[in-house]
DNA sequence: CGAGTCGTACGATAAACATCGTAGTACGGG
DNA sequence: CCCGTACTACGATGTTTATCGTACGACTCG
């Protein structure tokens, strides 16, 4: 063990600061089809997971790439955990900066899902 | 007058019907500054406001841009009034088929704008 | 009718984005 | 120590986007 306490793994990744999330920058990320669909299982699930949970419609670099935009925007937080990268919603940020948001926004990712998908 | 009731241009836009509506498609049109400025102001007044209504910092073209993408997403409505084009939120549309999401964005946006603007 | 105002269309451009494939790095277990 | 798994980095590509300028069309008012 090293010296920090939980130090799950050294590489560590950047984040923007509850401060630094902007709005744009959220609705930008959710404004992608796949995106969407990481953040509502994210939030259906309730826990952190693995990019590799995600059974997604294009290769592996396109995911990653997707995770990145949505760490970046600050809508998720992620952590490495051995040779696994665990991702979790950034819900106590999200929903300090804007009280409700989150829940509207899946809300209505759901109810557009029931539309379209359930005829 | 003509024969129609109330015909007040002969000039008519697309636009996508409510259940055409896609809430990819409206994230993405807040996602950018000026969009989402137009659309808070829109809010803000209440009522229908003319292009020239709004002091953007980007050219007429780039505004006839905006405008257009806000209308094809289905977050405004357009109509021609004269020489004037207006502009109108589709409060109703959004509101049936996504509850609560506009305040909730609009809200957020007023946060985020305190936050930001009056330090 | 003519001039002015309001907004559009079109073309150009530079930047951003979604996507992929391949090659590579970090980690854990035999 | 080597291998497999999980994810990344980089380069390429085609599409979309934001932006502008100029030229044009529609309408109003004198």
């Amino acid at each position: 063990m090293t010296t920090a306490s939980s130090a799950s793994s050294s590489r560590d990744l950047p984040h923007p600061a509850r401060e630094e999330i902007r709005l744009e920058g959220v609705l930008h990320a959710l404004s992608d089809p796949v995106r969407l669909r990481i953040v509502r299982e994210l939030a259906a699930e309730g826990v952190e997971l693995s990019c590799s949970y995600f059974d997604l419609p294009v290769t592996k670099s396109t995911t990653t790439h997707h995770f990145r935009v949505l760490r970046e925007s600050g809508v998720i937080r992620q952590v490495y955990e051995g040779t696994a990268k665990m991702n979790g919603l950034r819900r106590g940020d999200l929903d300090a900066l804007f009280p409700g948001l989150l829940d509207c926004l899946l809300t209505a990712a759901a109810r557009q899902a029931v539309r379209h998908d359930v005829p």
